[in-house]
DNA sequence: CTATGTGAATGCTTTCACAGCA
DNA sequence: TGCTGTGAAAGCATTCACATAG
């Protein structure tokens, strides 16, 4: 297992949602071609990214849906809940904690605010902490993974001291690249990063079109 | 200008940003040096990028950071406001509803639902209306970018809506890939993807660091 | 005979070295 | 002289053709 394109581990999430969805429905065998539809790539390309993690599918007959989608848990580590926190409850950190779409793969452990009038709030029957107990809290409820939800200046220091306090997993929603050591792995979620794209492509439908077919 | 990879125009998102930034700070001048170090990208590639689009710069003396903030929001289409609509008003469109990082560059002009216990609810002084009303509302108040906030299943639905009703960008929420005329832009923001490539950064640190560096 | 899995070819994107200009 | 702007080289990701296995 060598040599993957971060796209491709983009692209098996994708997967496990349409395998997950085929299961639901009862399907309980598919082909690359049926995936490769659903995901709006090539069968090669869905072929060779799952190649690069090894073979599940049956040559002459396709993939077994629970199967494959069981290998894609595997893989992206989804056969297990992750420990997640959310530093800044101000409305973005509030709203994120109201959301349910967290439930299935991640467990909401803690919040943090360095702001004290926040201190009494409680989500999720978790009471809002200070940034102070964000190491004793992390290791205490076995947290992996923290979510940066405070303005951009401030992001850069929340994500030192996720860092120190042994977090592995950094969830950006602040505009800013942040700098972190390379075992720490950090996802920017901004979305107003693709509305921009977006009024891009908008005003540029002929370059649009040539980069994309 | 022809042929710009698509990775570039998120970086010139980032580049902007830097550029805002620095004029908030009162920097007038800056170089392809210093943007490299606060994008986390190589000197080469912010070079490469603008020239994509033309020459901003002076030999041997580098940026006017004004002038260069004002062309990168031209090419991004960020020179102006867009109008934007939500539908979908579960939590997550709430959310979004009254999350204030949209008013930079946008304008929400319009919230839709199917649901009619939903249409007597108010946000940012906008009524939700039904989702019939797309197309008239679109239309009246020069909405061009729509944000799918409903669930995987009904999204496809609601983009084809989006589409008969004249938006020209969506903006999904819903863990799915949707199925668009090539002259419409989507850019796809569910971050729960995310959390899922992180699980597996987490997971495969030595395949991660091949990857990045 | 069918659909997977994969080395090799193609086509992008990024990197580089240096030409071009203040 | 210094830093930008860009054609050419290197490095990656995607596509393809076909060998392989059921």
């Amino acid at each position: 297992m060598a040599k993957v394109p971060s796209a491709a581990i983009s692209r098996l999430v994708t997967y496990l949602r349409i395998l997950e969805d085929l299961e639901a429905r009862g399907v309980n065998r598919t082909s690359s071609e049926q995936l490769s539809e659903e995901a709006q790539v090539t069968a090669f390309q869905v072929r060779k990214d799952l190649s690069y993690f090894g073979s599940y599918g049956t040559r002459g007959v396709g993939y077994t849906v629970p199967v494959l989608r069981r290998e894609l848990q595997q893989i992206l580590g989804l056969n297990r809940r992750w420990g997640l926190c959310i530093v800044g409850m101000g409305r973005l950190g509030q709203a994120l904690a109201d959301y349910p779409g967290f439930d299935e793969h991640f467990d909401l452990r803690g919040f943090f605010d360095i702001d004290p009038t926040k201190h009494g709030l409680s989500f999720r029957g978790i009471a809002v902490e200070a940034l102070e107990n964000l190491p004793r809290v992390v290791a205490e409820r076995r947290i992996e993974i923290g979510l940066i939800a405070v303005p951009a200046d401030s992001a850069q220091s929340v994500a030192n001291r996720m860092i120190d306090s042994g977090l592995r997993g950094i969830l950006n929603f602040a505009p800013v690249v942040l700098e972190v050591p390379k075992e720490v792995a950090v996802e920017n979620v901004d979305f107003l990063a693709g509305l921009s794209r977006l009024s891009f492509f908008i005003l540029n439908p002929r370059l649009r079109e040539e980069m994309i077919g």
